[in-house]
DNA sequence: TGTATGTTTGAACATATGCTCATATATGGA
DNA sequence: TCCATATATGAGCATATGTTCAAACATACA
């Protein structure tokens, strides 16, 4: 029925083991760029620390400023202002800044469907 | 317009300033409980890094064996099984045995789902 | 049973990451 | 201009993470 007879291909000089060929093949091919890998993979990484999605999850609810995730997080501001910058970086959020307060909010609506998506998986 | 004044809640003992008492207040009302946002964190954690990303992409074109990864990879067999681990435990990929060969897949569409929209986010 | 193949597992090590502390920057008001 | 408030930044440190290496398991087949 399946094959898994092993085939051979030269890589760098030395030879690597395959099983399915075709299938590997079809991986490179497909295979997004690396600039996309990049982001995408930064972008989960980002999420994928308890500070940052507690922050991102109390954003959704509404704009708040860092004194109000220290706050909330039991956390000095100065931690959460480094996390801020990676958040932002990702574009996960954004900022306004109103006197000398700046208010944190989800960056757009493709946020929300990120944490959406996240839980049905993990609710599934 | 807004109010920035300072208002000040009890903590441990010490003060706390915090901006927006009733934004931290509906931020803790709406929280996640701990065990989902553990998985949530997780989740996003285990996509967050380059190697096991191209794995999840890859899988999302048909299933694929420990070799077949490895040779997609560049990478040693016994690192890909680690990762595959990592993926398995929060559902993200499953497995199924034909012979000695184990063969990797999607765990569900939800999986496919979380990718399609980091890459909305990403391409936005 | 013995050997080969495919995969998993645990320890070790180098690098990455998150927090703290001290300091710098920016805005507002006396 | 001087000071207070709100936030940002950089260095340093303890912990977490990804890969490798060696060894264990599991399945197939002679």
């Amino acid at each position: 029925m399946t094959q898994n007879k092993a085939s051979f291909i030269h890589k760098d000089g030395c030879q690597v083991r395959v099983v399915h060929l075709e299938r590997v093949a079809a991986a490179r091919q497909q295979a997004l760029p690396q600039q996309e890998l990049d982001r995408l993979a930064l972008t989960y990484k980002v999420l994928g620390d308890q500070t940052r999605l507690k922050m991102v999850m109390a954003l959704a609810g509404g704009e708040m400023c860092v004194c109000d995730l220290a706050a909330f997080l039991d956390l000095s501001e100065s931690a959460v202002s480094h996390q801020l910058r990676r958040l932002k970086e990702q574009a996960l959020v954004k900022n306004r800044r109103d006197g000398q307060v700046l208010f944190y909010s989800l960056d757009d609506d493709h946020v929300a469907d990120l944490l959406k998506t996240g839980l049905e998986h993990i609710r599934e």
